[in-house]
DNA sequence: CGCGTTTGACCGGCGC
DNA sequence: GCGCCGGTCAAACGCG
């Protein structure tokens, strides 16, 4: 099975700190791979999971949400279930890629663990975790429920380590 | 022979 | 309390 090579080792690294979003230029170097479209999701600024929203400027919704965060978390000593009704401030990411290709390689390892089928969509869900012992970095490759011809790519913690590429 | 994929079961949260 | 729904586990298998 082959995969497409993209840019996005670089793009995690910064992603850690939810600084900035640089542009995940696609590498055409194999000539297979067909980005030409690509958005930014942040989907647990909505309430409702079945809509999200969309960014085509990177860290545009996220600032407004690292912001929020950072207004109520605050002083974080110690991290206990106290009264935070706010969703976890887990760094989670998503965005939506036009490829025909669903695991875009992005130079780390990664083991499938699930698959599933969503009752919204026909497409399944699948996945991922970084097989790095230790890294706790999950991933989650769905296809868009009205353009199959798009991939929902959302990743989950940062990684503790470099990429073994 | 080691590792990744597969696939159904299992589980916990939440809504009714 | 029950059933749906999304997420994870794990055994078996396949491939390099």
């Amino acid at each position: 099975m082959l995969t497409t090579r993209l840019e996005l080792p670089y793009c995690l690294k910064s992603m850690s700190g939810y600084n900035s979003w640089p542009p995940c230029s696609p590498e055409n170097e194999n000539g297979k791979f067909e980005l030409s479209e690509q958005y930014f999701i942040d989907d647990w600024l909505e309430e409702d999971p079945s809509t999200y929203v969309l960014s085509d400027s990177p860290g545009q919704n996220l600032q407004r949400y690292q912001e929020s965060v950072h207004d109520s978390g605050g002083s974080s000593s110690h991290e206990g279930p106290s009264s935070g009704e706010k969703k976890e401030a887990k760094e989670r990411f998503a965005f939506k890629t036009k490829s025909e290709i669903e695991v875009l390689d992005d130079g780390f390892k990664w083991r499938k663990y699930g698959k599933k089928m969503v009752k919204n969509s026909p497409n399944p869900r699948n996945y991922y975790r970084c097989s790095v012992e230790g890294c706790p970095v999950k991933k989650r490759v769905e296809r868009d429920r009205e353009d199959p011809r798009y991939v929902i790519t959302t990743y989950e913690g940062v990684h503790n380590h470099q990429s073994s590429s």
